[in-house]
DNA sequence: GCCAAATTTCTACGAACGTGGAAATATGGA
DNA sequence: TCCATATTTCCACGTTCGTAGAAATTTGGC
């Protein structure tokens, strides 16, 4: 992850409805959910959701894949992971305790650890 | 943290000079820098980085405190674990491993954890 | 091959953003 | 009070973004 990269993802999701899509198909899974279902699902014409969709696509936020007729849009929670990598980068030079509110928010579904709720 | 908050954190940051900003604001920690050093480090006109770090302060992303004559801006991480625990939320119905690498991501600095280093 | 369904590409217009000059405002020293 | 320093606000220009109509493309059924 570099500069650019985090400027494309960043730009992608800085828009409500590009931003609601993301988190339909993060909710989705890998399962995920085809074009049109997902233009429905927001009252949007199939050719504005599309631009939508490649834009996300783009960024390395969500994949594609097609089946049959239809194109399943699924979440890809790596960019996620690496976009957050590239904005605490270096956060916390020997102060860990600085930076630990940005690790609970992402202890949400921590496999080994105790959730908790603290969100700020 | 709600869809205007998350909208608003993330266009500040989708811009090049406001991300290098708050990268740079990350990494000098709790103490923060005077607002005319970072205009100075970035080779920007003292007005131009006004707006930008106007821009951070409204979403959230930095605080700013008066020193004497100058400003000193700090990054707030908070901000940030609020904009991944939106981005993420619900991400794992019943599968914690599919949203695992972000947590990995955000064990960079973790008071009790070992931390990985698997930056996909 | 022909038609319907699903999605994408092309296009253009209005709206929002980024930049920096000039002027205004705050702070501290003499 | 007067001046220098530090930062912010005002403003206007050019650029980029968002949207959706129309047409093109891909896929599957018959």
């Amino acid at each position: 992850m570099d500069t650019d990269d985090a400027i494309e993802s960043l730009s992608a999701l800085a828009h409500p409805g590009r931003l609601a899509v993301f988190r339909l198909l993060v909710q989705a899974g890998t399962e995920g959910m085809p074009a049109g279902e997902i233009a429905r699902a927001f009252n949007t014409p199939a050719n504005t959701m599309s631009t939508q969709l490649a834009i996300l696509t783009r960024a390395g936020l969500i994949r594609s894949r097609r089946a049959s007729r239809s194109v399943i849009y699924s979440a890809d929670y790596g960019e996620v992971a690496g976009l957050l990598g590239f904005l605490m980068q270096d956060c916390c030079q020997g102060r860990p305790e600085v930076c630990a509110p940005v690790l609970q928010a992402a202890s949400c579904c921590a496999p080994n650890t105790t959730a908790k709720e603290t969100t700020s």
